[in-house]
DNA sequence: GTTTTTTGTTTAATCGATTAAACATACATT
DNA sequence: AATGTATGTTTAATCGATTAAACAAAAAAC
């Protein structure tokens, strides 16, 4: 609906010359091409004075590029991928490129969709947050030859580039931190997923255990479904408190899985620390606000971010750049919700 | 990066016609332009064999429209705008636009850049979350003759369409409900801010307790800096509690404002509602997990951002539709933080 | 005084799709 | 047979910018 804008065609008129010469003063190439001083000079005077903005769209579709990058995350509306984005975005300012974000709520399907969406688009490349069950999305981006970084998220088998967190590690300490404190029955509730990095959380807890010498209950150890996180964290709890090794202490391996699980404490009547220990994989506002802090594993997200988008940019640069796997770590922030344990009298 | 895409022109060849054949055949159009039953066959089954997709740049070059909508929101980060862009960014979808969103950090001058930027990008309008002191931007775009809505926050001397909330009668509400549960003392923390709904939260604020039949006391009202806060809401809420007329309920004009208010009532060891009584705008998971869950104003965030993208829609269809200014109307969530006021034996 | 080189500028193709207008046929009317 | 009307299909301009190649005129070289 704007008013029509300035063409390179509408300066070329005015300055009585062809749109060649405008393009490549306006691009800095006057030296290249040689243009005269005079002419060169009031082609940018006439250029101020009309204001002119180029039409991106015009120049991508003669580049082929569109200097944007795709971002797929699980969902905007969680915090710990708002914040994602938000460092993207940022980054990604600097480099010249605008982030189109899209939410694929974990679902493989809407992953596709975003996908496909954003080719059409002509995005140049993509961060992604890589939901359950996409391999065969990533295979295509590489068997298309399309530029792209997984983050937070990767899948060993497949030979990407990647920025995630050593989510073993985390695991390990978040584990080894409750088993420092004095707690003994330490419970694990993550999502039920095939995704590595939910895995790795799971063998981190459990190599925890093992280092400080704690035999592993089954039913410490609760995988959640993605769409039913509310009752099977309720049932699940209640069935960690009511074994013979009742927990005394827990970790959540997600932001989500925290905030439900803590609603359900609450719920319970359960102090923490006191009946229960906590720790949590994800920082948030919440957290803070609880009446017991809660000790949490804090993600670098700021160097997630930002990596992926230089790696990407780099990728764009320059397209046989060397892979990069990155895994970042991770470190654990006490708070009071996993305080030393005061031995029962 | 993309292998070469398939286009028009590949199609064209392959079925030994002129591209413009093809290009009516897959926009539906073989009966207004006559194509032959066979042909129009043979292209769409080429098409699907190349697995042909549209170029977007290209049509969108031709057409003028990108179907790309610009959001403008202060901070994707902050809970309340990604809910707000995850509702906006599902309804467009639906109406077949992308989304691209811009953090202005609640600064004019951010929100310039970003405005142009997303016109240069030649988004077809705008949902824009505005801050202070950009009335000229907003003038800019009417000016120009581009297609936006303003969501949330509006310029009531601006000829704009506009979603935003009712905030003189949510805060009116809010403060009617402490007054209702034995509250007399009540002050308000709100941004120091020209933007009118926060004018209108004070005023709401300020009538009810003028209905209520309570003075107002000036110390009762903090207008607090946007980049001071955490500061400034200390030295507000010290000195609320030293006052001759010292509070016993707080009304938070933001959920930012409620996060840090209440935690630095937490480290103060003042128990809510007893010794403080709440009441916040914009709900939030870290309200649930409170100790005491809080009362909140419910913001209807849903039908916002869907009449937002509703009516941008409507505008971008038809370019002299009428203006819509619409209040939406929030509801006072009662939880515990505001329950009866026991009166001090 | 030619020829070569340098300097300055224009032409025209291109990116991929859309679409009014022109152009062919075939078929129907009278 | 001449004309009119459907029915198919192609041509070519257009959106706005980029850029190799062609061109022209002036300056330098011999």
């Amino acid at each position: 609906m704007n008013k029509k804008k300035v063409s390179l065609k509408d300066i070329a008129e005015k300055a009585q010359v062809s749109t060649a010469l405008v393009s490549y003063v306006l691009n800095g190439k006057e030296k290249e091409s040689r243009v005269g001083h005079e002419i060169a000079a009031k082609i940018k005077a006439i250029a101020r004075e009309f204001n002119y903005e180029p039409n991106y769209l015009a120049k991508s579709l003669r580049s082929g590029k569109t200097q944007t990058i795709g971002l797929i995350i699980a969902d905007i509306s969680n915090p710990f991928f708002a914040n994602i984005a938000r460092i993207v975005e940022d980054e990604a300012k600097k480099y010249g490129y605008t982030v189109i974000i899209g939410s694929s709520d974990e679902q493989a399907e809407k992953s596709w969709d975003l996908i496909n969406v954003l080719l059409n688009r002509q995005v140049d490349g993509f961060i992604i947050v890589s939901s359950e069950n996409t391999e065969e999305q990533i295979q295509y981006l590489i068997d298309k030859n399309v530029a792209f970084v997984l983050l937070d998220r990767h899948f060993p088998d497949l030979p990407t580039d990647f920025v995630s967190l050593d989510s073993h590690k985390a695991a390990f300490d978040a584990g080894a931190h409750l088993i420092e404190q004095g707690y003994r029955n330490i419970g694990l509730i993550a999502y039920k997923s095939r995704l590595f990095h939910m895995k790795e959380r799971i063998r981190g807890y459990r190599d925890s255990l093992e280092v400080g010498q704690i035999a592993f209950q089954p039913e410490w150890l609760k995988e959640v479904a993605f769409h039913t996180v509310e009752e099977e964290i309720k049932a699940g709890i209640d069935d960690m408190l009511a074994s013979d090794h009742k927990v005394d202490a827990l970790i959540f391996a997600t932001y989500r899985l925290a905030i439900a699980g803590l609603k359900y404490i609450n719920s319970l009547g359960l102090k923490v620390p006191d009946d229960l220990a906590i720790v949590s994989f994800g920082q948030a506002e919440a957290f803070d606000l609880y009446y017991c802090p809660i000790t949490y594993v804090l993600q670098p997200m700021e160097e997630l971010g930002k990596t992926a988008v230089e790696i990407l940019v780099s990728k764009l640069k320059n397209s046989n750049a060397e892979q990069q796997q990155i895994l970042m770590q991770a470190q654990v922030m006490v708070r009071d919700s996993s305080r030393l344990k005061v031995p029962v009298a």
